[in-house]
DNA sequence: GTCAGTGCAAAAGATTTGCATGCGA
DNA sequence: TCGCATGCAAATCTTTTGCACTGAC
């Protein structure tokens, strides 16, 4: 898994290699999005990026992550909530799938081989070959199911 | 699976439970759901509805396929492409999960009781309790590597 | 006759875009 | 210097809402 400050190269290295500049905003938004570990929403990025330099506006927030998508720096999901979230990707990384809990919105991460086979095997049985998939779980976790629903109430991350 | 005139009656049916009214409106909108089996956008469900009754807005639309999903009758979904769709569901009928063709847009349905059963023991293995999932796998289908592509262009049903 | 339902337009929320100005290479 | 990047505001796009009028019960 690569550390923060080598995804920050990486970054920077992509935009060179596509021609295009680094500014202090593309770097304050690409540290600030490294930096976290959870699933950003635009605003919720937005909001932290502020703390760091106040000026910046939504347009440069969403023209910076659009370009972290391309990267394959930043990954995005559309969850059941509606809001779109961005999530640190990583190539090294195996590929993962979400379980997210209904009553307080944690999302945990897994990774299992067995389901990853047997998505490529129906997807082929059915005459195609397989390029992405997309799985979330919804569910309710221990802490809120011992807690009757009372967890941490909706800070998805 | 029940049949286009008992999905109907089911409606009429639920409304009169919830104590709403029926209005050729709210039938014209339900009939023609009913009637498609592909997944359609409020779009072409609202240019469908308008061939038969050209006055019906948007909102009306918007509200009755709210009140389709409360009944249980339409099912969302919102696949990568950003459009909102909206599909015939079944109680009866079991679940099931869709295989999207990024080339063409096709979708097929399936369903796999062992990725169902791997998705529970995942799910319990962390301590969640499975409420629902979503899970859909895009690739690209037969026709459209045979055609280099060139299938059906866009068309989701 | 009543009150929920409808159509329209306006509002709201998320994202994109046009444009004058700023700043990195 | 030159042109891409930025910030702002306006434009889009999708969905929801307010309101006066209509029509189902």
């Amino acid at each position: 898994m690569a550390s923060r400050a080598e995804r920050f190269s990486a970054f920077r290295r992509a935009l060179r290699e596509k021609g295009l500049k680094s500014t202090s905003q593309r770097d304050d938004i690409a540290r600030t999005f490294f930096a976290s570990t959870r699933h950003l929403s635009i605003d919720e990025l937005y909001q932290e990026v502020r703390k760091v330099s106040p000026r910046v506006g939504y347009a440069t927030v969403y023209r910076t992550i659009k370009l972290l998508k391309e990267c394959e720096l930043a990954e995005e999901h559309h969850f059941a909530d509606g809001q779109t979230r961005y999530e640190n990707s990583d190539s090294d990384e195996d590929h993962h799938d979400h379980l997210i809990c209904d009553s307080c919105g944690r999302i945990v991460e897994f990774n299992d081989e067995r389901l990853e086979d047997l998505q490529e095997e129906i997807a082929t049985s059915l005459g195609f070959v397989l390029v992405s998939h997309r799985m979330e779980l919804y569910g309710i976790c221990r802490e809120c199911r011992e807690g009757a629903g009372k967890g941490r109430s909706r800070q998805p991350g």
